[in-house]
DNA sequence: GCCGTAAACCTAAAGGCTTTCGGTTTCCGC
DNA sequence: GCGGAAACCGAAAGCCTTTAGGTTTACGGC
């Protein structure tokens, strides 16, 4: 009892142990990071904020597998598109923990960069100002409704009774697996199309 | 006690003052809702499944607005185009319950009806069948990363220090209000664009 | 080298939530 | 009229989050 030698906990063991309980179990609990880490669980509050705190660890670890010399391709829109599957490829990586992160947006300050820079490489390239903030957003939101989709089961969409509903069951048929990778790529290639009509016509 | 001579529960009861504790307080629980209705919080697992169950009604509850008849609409792509509208305003007007929606999909029978009429209306407009569910699934990727938006409080992208982001603070003040609308509106217009060119070209 | 302070962990406990189980009263079909 | 089902109450188990106080170790100033 008391202070250990060697400290047991940091805020990186605590995160690592929580994105492995999610892995594994889909969700966490302060009590079983503690029994996973041999201490008590009291003693997690003292590195963390709370639970709350532990899930804002989880955005950012998480996000710190976006890839950032993604946004330093040339052109501009290869650029945003690699960005795109690097930042969708991130969550892809722990689906379980995707119910989790959505909630609130990754305010680190690493993913604000990029965000900073995902702007300078807009305005670069030639968009108005005015239209640059929707823009992301929207490509923002592709990302992560993509993501909720990798989070949901593949067998979601088995109606319990495919007979009232011949066109969808055969259009599920059709489509084979990996849907939402193809679905993700539609939506990527539809925004990087429009995005390039956009920047082309010269108004933003 | 003992049973009461008109009943005090039933489940349409119980999602409304659920919705009404999300609409108010950003969340709900069982005893909340059985103290909203005089109730014992047992007694509510006689008409429910447990929590769960009560999200799944909320589901169910909120989808119940999007609007079917959007999905007559002609052409084909005012259908779509009208049908996503209805179904964000949906998700939109209680932004607060968005969290607890999109950790699953919505698959009440109702809703499956609509995708089954959407499936129906892009096969008639001459869509290929092997794509159709990949278009479908990405413009509900795009409504429901969009609600997500919506849930996200506008400041969220108000950096610590907007000065080691300059450009995109710019861009932040630029865009200014109704900025999930407008991200929306960009996303919208970039899949119904895209679509659009995939039928007149043909391929699907 | 000594001492005060801060750090790190433990023990304990409060309070809330979810869920279950048995008891009691009322309603409904036969 | 009666038996069973329905609807609510009371109580309790078990988990989770969070806080507070106690104990031991490390560290920095003098």
């Amino acid at each position: 009892m008391g202070r250990p030698r060697t400290p047991l906990l940091d805020r990186e063991r605590i995160t690592t142990t929580a994105l492995q309980l999610i892995d594994e179990t889909g969700d966490f609990s302060v009590p079983r990071i503690a029994r996973r880490l041999g201490v008590q669980t009291g003693s997690v509050y003292h590195h963390v904020d709370g639970r709350d705190g532990i899930v804002e660890l989880l955005r950012e670890r998480v996000a710190s597998a976006i890839e950032t010399a993604t946004l330093d391709l040339a052109p501009w829109d290869a650029a945003v598109e690699a960005w795109a599957r690097s930042y969708r490829a991130a969550f892809a990586a722990h689906p379980r923990a995707i119910p989790l992160l959505m909630t609130s947006p990754v305010r680190a300050p690493r993913v604000l960069d990029q965000y900073e820079r995902a702007v300078t490489r807009l305005l670069e390239a030639g968009f108005e100002l005015a239209g640059i903030m929707a823009l992301i957003t929207a490509l923002e939101n592709l990302v992560l409704g993509s993501a909720l989709d990798l989070a949901a089961p593949e067998t979601m969409w088995e109606p319990a009774d495919s007979a009232s509903t011949p066109h969808l069951a055969a259009a599920l048929a059709a489509v084979g697996d990996h849907r939402a990778d193809r679905a993700f790529e539609v939506g990527l290639a539809a925004f990087m199309d429009h995005a390039r009509a956009l920047c082309e016509s010269g108004r933003s």
